[in-house]
DNA sequence: ACCTTGCGGTTGACATGTCAACGATGTTAT
DNA sequence: ATAACATCGTTGACATGTCAACCGCAAGGT
């Protein structure tokens, strides 16, 4: 265990990662809200009902696939009914309830798809080198969710 | 102008990278608000009162050193006022406000500084190599705000 | 049958952020 | 002086997130 408090360099290191991730993430965040009304979070659902339930998922599965509590699901997918992108109706064979995605929410998807695109290519993959691409790729199987250690570890 | 949508695997690259951020990012601040009850704009706010301005400073330098805007600032010190952890006053030699750490702001933050330090540690650069950090570095550089490019374009 | 437990989803209260409008106070031009 | 404008900050309305409590319904155990 390294007790030590962080260096200035150290910190410094944090504060380039955080306002990266910010400044790009801000930018594409922009582009697609700006250009289609819909949020990086209606996207994700769209995207997702369209993707991989042909238009329609069960709100559990909207729950699981974006890593979202279900409260904080309900409560986007009550706006997003209110604005016609999605509607809701109760499972009739099982309980729970099904996210169809509508005609207005299917047009608004496609016409933010090369939205997305492009935003994501210009802001963010035209700055990355192979060696960055290599780092994320890297950094990211690093930061997973760790589930097993935990468990591995007999309570001392 | 590369018009062409961007691959699988590309997206698959800006997935990665986000849920890394996301990850590390609420793991940090997991352990800060956890321990200290202070969320990462108490802390940037707390942080830069002691050490830019020890103990004072005023709201539009705040502004100017989060980046934030002045209303989200607004709102965020009037929750911290009564919260007991900053208090404002007017200026007297111009117009202006001051922001003044209280007693229990500064033990506050004395207790978070260790807590954050550690977690930036522990969820952050021991999972970084030699490598990460200079990729980390390059595309802080090119992320940052480009105030210049725009205006220095003529306007076709 | 009855009771407990767990799952799927909703709700209300509250924290956090954004946006536009406002107000008060300085600066500048005429 | 006064009109126009910029600066500094507040406010209210609303979007987004989090948390804990709740409700209806299923599945099991006794």
């Amino acid at each position: 265990m390294n007790k030590k408090m962080i260096s200035e360099e150290e910190m410094q290191i944090w504060h380039m990662w955080k306002s990266s991730y910010k400044n790009i993430f801000g930018r594409v965040v922009k582009d697609m809200f700006g250009q289609t009304g819909l949020s990086e979070g209606d996207f994700g659902i769209l995207d997702r009902l369209d993707l991989y339930g042909k238009g329609k998922l069960r709100q559990q599965e909207l729950v699981d696939s974006m890593d979202w509590t279900k409260s904080r699901l309900s409560h986007h997918l009550t706006r997003m009914e209110k604005r016609g992108l999605v509607l809701r109706e109760p499972l009739k064979t099982e309980r729970g309830v099904q996210v169809i995605i509508t005609s207005a929410g299917k047009s608004t998807l496609d016409d933010a798809r090369p939205v997305v695109s492009m935003a994501i290519r210009e802001h963010f993959l035209d700055l990355l080198t192979e060696q960055d691409i290599e780092s994320i790729t890297n950094l990211a199987e690093r930061a997973k969710v760790k589930s097993s250690s935990a468990c591995k570890t007999p309570r001392s």
